[in-house]
DNA sequence: ATTAAAAATTAAGCAAACTTAAATTAATAA
DNA sequence: TTATTAATTTAAGTTTGCTTAATTTTTAAT
């Protein structure tokens, strides 16, 4: 196994190619992680010798199998003990990132197998993404769109939620928002493009950026 | 908190003054962290600088109030994560303590007291050794003895096995041979000073060696 | 008391993972 | 097309944590 550095790396860089159709570059992946670019090209080269990405130099950089391999197992245990941390030992949505981001790096194939066993081999974290398997297989994902390409009048449902915030996540938790909640869009300005939606027959505004991290299945 | 290097010193120093009169060398530690001589003198003068050790040189080290404290907190991890994975997840007695080793060092104030209270705050891991509460407060143990100090013809109750080599736990589960467990002291040769003893009736011969490993309640 | 052996420290150097500053390549605008 | 700007890489240097080799201190033996 790489280095807790090589390995924080390579989720990056997948997390990046899945969610993105431009290349993955130097400079994205230097400010996700907080380091200079410099360090990143350092890795970069490194990463390449490994055999780990493919980098063509000032273009951007690719996984190789090997390399999403890893990935896909880091992203397999952090969101595993994520679940774990909420269902079993009562933690919070607004808890758990913090602490996986530490726990993927410490856990043992067994272990991480145990866990998965332990809670019935999920398929989905806390926070609506998918969960690998222990081949590194993603399960089927239901068509999701983000809170800002709703359409004002209809009812969905909360698919996902983007977790690097545990201040949103808490945030979250007081709305009542959580997975499965059917919320109704009630309004939106174009003054601002925020929302307003309700939830438990509340009515609650939400930010434009807080916006762009809900999703809801598309139906 | 310290890096993952500077708790494992801590904790290797803090548990060889436990067990034994003399002062503590660095050539001690460094045979326990599989490093070299020179790399624990180096370390040393950088614990010193942090307050965490006093060390005369030549003479030995001693760990200050500071670095009793982090040491307790590192073992006290360790242990309840021991623990956990055995009575919740259901690892095996010989399992446990490398997974520990690296979780011990990737688990906040936060989650070690959650499963501190998961587990009901337990006093002793599975190894019968002690468990620092939240305050690094050990509880007060049973006077025991090692398996060598017994006498024929006796009956004792396991209390304490070391725990650091996974081989020997695996042969200790093999033999039915657990904490609290019965077992009487059949007879031991001059010859190699090993022991021979009866397990649920079964008699098995351990080595000295293996015996200076295993301590039961004194009486 | 001297000397030899053992233990511990210091010296010199390496690899990993960073930094800032300089150089290079690519993109964009006149 | 050429010049300017932006993105990226390379260069040079730091810190952490390790190594082996040399030196120093302590201990043990004669
Ligand atoms: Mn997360
Ligand atoms: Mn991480
Ligand atoms: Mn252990
Ligand atoms: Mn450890």
């Amino acid at each position: 196994m790489p280095t807790i550095s090589k390995e924080n790396y390579l989720k990056t860089i997948y997390q990046r190619a899945q969610t993105s159709n431009e290349p993955v570059t130097t400079s994205y992946v230097a400010s996700k992680l907080e380091v200079s670019n410099a360090a990143t090209s350092e890795m970069a080269k490194k990463l390449s010798d490994d055999g780990l990405i493919s980098h063509e130099k000032y273009k951007g950089i690719e996984l190789t199998d090997n390399g999403r391999e890893i990935a896909l197992q880091i992203i397999r245990r952090h969101r595993l003990w994520e679940l774990f941390l909420i269902k079993v030992l009562g933690l919070s949505w607004g808890e758990v990132h913090d602490e996986a981001e530490m726990l993927e790096h410490s856990t043992s194939e067994l272990l991480i197998n145990t866990i998965d066993d332990y809670l019935g081999n999920p398929k989905f974290d806390p926070h609506g993404s998918p969960i690998p398997d222990r081949f590194g297989n993603l399960p089927v994902t239901p068509a999701i769109i983000a809170l800002t390409k709703c359409r004002t009048g209809k009812k969905y449902r909360i698919a996902k939620v983007n977790d690097k915030s545990s201040e949103l996540m808490n945030y979250f938790s007081r709305l009542g928002l959580e997975l499965e909640k059917e919320i109704v869009i009630e309004d939106r300005l174009e003054f601002d493009n925020s929302i307003t939606l309700s939830i438990d027959n509340r009515i609650h505004s939400l930010s434009e950026k807080i916006c762009e991290n809900v999703y809801v299945y598309s139906n």
